[in-house]
RNA sequence: GGGCGCAUAGCUCAGCUGGUUAGAGCGCCACCUUCACACGGUGGAAGUCGCAGGUUCGAGUCCUGCUGCGCCCA
């Protein structure tokens, strides 16, 4: 006797898919059978390693998040089917500015580094009452602590949004950008640039944010449309009655002016070179040069150069050996300066430092509205005022993405990695990383080519890895920069204002003769850019690193290519020589649907996010459903937020549960695939299956959720289902009724296996219903991904077209129907049914079939070849049946 | 100003190396109680593929120019 299958009762399931418990339940039990982890004693070439963008936990959870690591996991889920090790972490970004901004706002407190330590603190959320009395301040470790306690809160929010969404991440391999495996790695990597001569200190002009009151780098630079006004003014020329007017956007730092500069084919200035202009108001003389940087068309051709107005100002006061007038302070205000000491001469000192006096103090805004006014003051002797003419413009000034106030150009001390001597090598690191979408790689390329200055590692902040190091002070207690003191690597990581550098005492801190701590911190992407490193222990642990280094698959957002992506193939070549990774996958952003008449809008945490929260989404179409609507998008490409897209995905959940029961209740002996429609079934089901593989290659998951989808719905639910029905339950064709069954099961297994990556909930649950015992494998997830294996049991169909000719069919008599106004289970008494002959040649094998699920009576067969396939002639159905009284 | 991308049905989008009559989902309309599913099923209407040229036997697809939108960078 054959073996039955194994059924299920319909009877015994929910009547609905209870997602929710589901999804706790099925989690719970994925963590506690470690389904997800790594396995360290696989060699490389049978591992797939993530290196996975560790988010930035003081933000509010939102739908973007979800979109782009459900992209991430989608394929970890194919690569672990293919049989692959996953190495899948996840880290915490909770080093840097948004953290201290949310400590600040969260406690309402601020940090004031001259406070002693408060021991055993403990904060309280700051109530609305709170918040409009003056913040509490702390102390610097007091205030690390507090970003320390509120980011271990807001990691647990992000690990239960993972965990429900379905990240297979293996949790052991967790870690946070401030921890101390995280601060060694970055503060070695600092020590391995600095012994290879790559990074060096100056004290120059930096872009400086006056709120937060730190350096930042060229790639946190935004630009900004203002208003502003150009402003023309009337310059002096020493030892003459002569004037000339100078065009300034930045007439506040006419105080700061050295030097006044004209192309050198201006024949309208030509004759100035070489002598001094004198400024209004301060009466200072400054040599006026010829620049053949100047745009002659621009204002009136000849403008001041000040310290510093921008970039270009930065370069002539270098080229040309100006002197620096510094007047912006680091909290941008106005600097008190004394005309007629030495670097402040005047013509007249008395008269500048009378002006001067109305505007030290105020920041740049204010300042600018005073000079402007002290400029429009005719002066005494009857001559006109300085200020000529005033006209409105809008022009782009650069801000720090974070930032609120434009920057300034500040001298202050910084430590620089150099990279502007390494663009042909970056660039060629960017043509040995795989980009998808391609074109994203044009992102780096350009970024690349177009940087302006080296790296600016080091930032004036308190929550963050210090630089570990100290600085020698002499016998008159000023620091030696040249020649700092550097602990150990084994020493990692160490603070430098609390740990004490090798040959020195602690009571030497801050003495003649002792040392003195680097206060900075790294820049939040210094540490960031070492996650591949961070994940494979770098010069921790040589083995693992060995097997996880260079990592496979970076998935990150487009807008971070500048940073995250670059900053990371520049560590990993000055480092090791090699590339972080061998892909960089990138997914779009979700953007609001467009109004009428408007643009799209990103959705983020500052834009309208909150709207739709991630685990409302789930409440409201399941995980899984919301999975579905993420792997619709296309890689590098913006994507809707759209909840048809979720309801969908809720609908090809609910329909996979019912098909599943379908499926699944049907009783039969096992038996082989004997009959047409079931082998036509499987080979396109099996098309269906390469096609995914294909897309899922080259890391486009959404052509391949496409492809199943539709197969999904067209190919097996409304067709081959409806088709193999009525013999999966024939009493009298144990032989068909066994292969449909059989088919039906492997149709329906296939499935499941294809959808796993998409939806884990829904193909798990089901796996579990039969699959599971059957094939010995208790996850779907630890299910191998289908492959021609899986389909030996299923010969091919002796004629290619059979299928696609029974759902043909089946369409032309549904038609017939719904045109009579008739349900599609009517019986048909008798029709003729027409077609070309090769289309009625199809159809023979599998017509038995088509004729049970259409419930045809008497017929006739036309050959018509001058048809494009099926149509039903001369149709007539049995009688509406009289409705039955219930049992 | 430079680079990249996008423009296809009312909406959201697919359409790979050019090949019959351009597709899907939602929405809309009509119909159907069917023993997996009414959280369903069957079918229908709906598009000058942004515009203008060009290459080709043949262009939504390739080339050129233009327009509009978005992103990145000056």
């Amino acid at each position: 006797m054959s073996d039955s299958y194994r059924t299920i009762d319909p009877q015994a399931l929910p009547k609905h898919f209870d997602a929710q418990n589901v999804e706790r339940e099925l989690n719970e039990r994925w963590q506690s059978e470690g389904l997800y982890h790594y396995d360290p004693s696989r060699p490389r070439e049978e591992t797939f390693v993530v290196d996975t963008p560790p988010p930035t936990v003081s933000g509010n959870l939102h739908i973007g998040h979800v979109f782009s690591y459900t992209h991430t996991d989608v394929i970890v889920r194919y690569k672990r089917m293919r049989g692959l090790n996953i190495f899948y972490p996840m880290g915490w970004d909770d080093n840097g500015l948004p953290t201290e901004r949310r400590v600040q706002n969260h406690y309402h407190v601020r940090c004031d580094p001259s406070l002693p330590y408060e021991e055993g603190l403990e904060l309280e959320p700051a109530s609305a009452k709170v918040k409009k009395k003056p913040p509490r301040m702390l102390s610097r470790p007091n205030f690390i602590e507090a970003c320390e306690t509120l980011t271990k809160e807001d990691e647990k929010a992000y690990l239960a949004l993972w965990q429900r969404l379905g990240l297979s991440v293996d949790w052991r391999q967790e870690y946070s950008t401030v921890g101390a495996h995280c601060r060694k790695v970055a503060q070695m990597s600092f020590l391995d640039l600095f012994g290879k001569g790559h990074l060096y200190s100056s004290d120059a002009p930096t872009l400086w944010d006056v709120d937060f009151q730190t350096a930042v780098a060229q790639a946190e630079l935004e630009d900004r449309e203002m208003d502003s006004s150009f402003n023309d003014i009337a310059f002096g020329v020493e030892g003459s009655q002569e004037e000339f007017i100078i065009a300034t956007t930045r007439p506040e730092l006419l105080p700061a002016c050295v030097g006044v500069t004209a192309h050198p084919d201006d024949a309208r200035y030509k004759h100035l070179f070489g002598k001094r202009a004198v400024t209004p108001l301060f009466d200072v003389p400054v040599p006026i040069f010829p620049s053949e940087v100047v745009d002659m068309e621009k204002g009136t051709g000849i403008l001041m150069v000040c310290t510093f107005g921008d970039q270009t100002d930065v370069q002539w006061w270098r080229d040309e050996n100006l002197p620096l007038r510094q007047v912006i302070g680091r909290r941008g205000r106005l600097v008190e300066v004394e005309y007629g000491t030495p670097g402040w001469e005047s013509l007249d000192a008395a008269k500048a430092n009378e002006h001067y006096a109305k505007i030290v103090g105020k920041n740049a805004k204010q300042a600018r509205k005073a000079v402007l006014e002290l400029l429009g003051e005719a002066p005494a002797d009857g001559s006109p005022a300085p200020l000529r003419a005033t006209k409105p413009i809008r022009h782009a000034v650069k801000f720090f993405e974070k930032g609120d106030r434009p920057l300034e150009f500040v001298p202050t001390r910084q430590w620089f990695c150099r990279l502007l001597d390494k663009k042909a090598d970056l660039l060629a690191r960017g043509e040995q990383v795989q980009w998808h979408p391609a074109f994203m790689r044009d992102r780096f390329s350009l970024w690349t080519e177009n940087l302006a200055f080296d790296w600016c590692i080091s930032r004036q902040r308190y929550f963050g890895v210090p630089f570990p190091m100290w600085y020698p002070l002499d016998e008159a207690g000023e620091p030696n920069y040249e020649s700092p003191l550097l602990p150990s690597v084994d020493q990692l990581p160490i603070d430098p204002t609390t740990d004490v550098p090798a040959g020195y005492e602690a009571s030497q801190r801050g003495q003649a003769g002792g040392f003195v701590a680097e206060s900075d911190v790294f820049d939040t992407w210094f540490t960031s850019s070492m996650t591949p490193e961070i994940s494979s222990h770098w010069r921790v642990d040589d083995d693992r690193h060995g097997k996880l280094f260079p990592a496979d698959m970076r998935p990150q957002a487009h807008e971070i290519i500048r940073t995250w992506a670059f900053y990371t193939i520049a560590k990993a070549m000055l480092h090791e020589g090699k590339v972080p990774w061998h892909n960089v996958v990138i997914s779009g952003w979700v953007v609001q649907p467009k109004q009428k008449g408007q643009k799209n809008q990103k959705i983020s945490k500052s834009k309208g996010g909150s709207a739709h929260g991630p685990h409302d989404l789930m409440d409201a179409f399941t995980a899984d459903g919301v999975r579905y609507w993420s792997a619709n998008a296309r890689l590098g490409v913006d994507t809707a937020f759209d909840e048809n897209m979720f309801k969908t995905g809720k609908r090809l959940v609910t329909k996979l549960y019912n098909a599943a029961k379908f499926v699944l209740m049907q009783s039969a002996d096992v038996g082989p695939v004997t009959r047409e429609l079931d082998k036509g079934f499987l080979a396109a089901l099996q098309t269906v299956a390469d096609e995914a593989t294909k897309s899922f290659e080259a890391f486009e998951f959404s052509p391949a959720l496409k492809s199943i989808e539709t197969f999904f719905w067209s190919g097996f639910t409304d067709s081959y289902v409806e088709l193999a029905k009525v013999r999966a339950r024939a009493e009298d064709d144990a032989e068909g009724r066994a292969s449909a069954v059989a088919a039906l099961r492997l149709g329906l297994e296939v499935l499941l296996r294809l959808f796993a990556p998409f939806l884990p909930y829904i193909t798990e649950t089901v796996w579990g219903w039969a699959f599971a015992q059957e094939r010995g494998v208790a996850s779907v997830h630890a299910a191998s991904w289908p492959s021609e294996r899986l389909f030996e049991g299923a010969p091919a169909p002796e004629r290619a077209g059979s299928f696609e000719a029974a759902v043909a069919c089946l369409g032309a008599i549904n038609r017939s129907k719904t045109a009579a106004n008739v349900g599609v289970a009517r019986g048909i008494t008798t029709m003729t049914l027409a077609a070309p002959a090769s289309a009625l040649a199809d159809l023979e094998p599998v017509r038995a079939d088509v004729w049970a699920a259409a419930k045809v009576g008497a017929f006739e067969l036309a050959v018509d070849d001058a048809l494009a396939t099926f149509e039903v002639r001369a149709i007539e159905f049995e009688p509406k049946p009289e409705k039955k009284p219930k049992a």
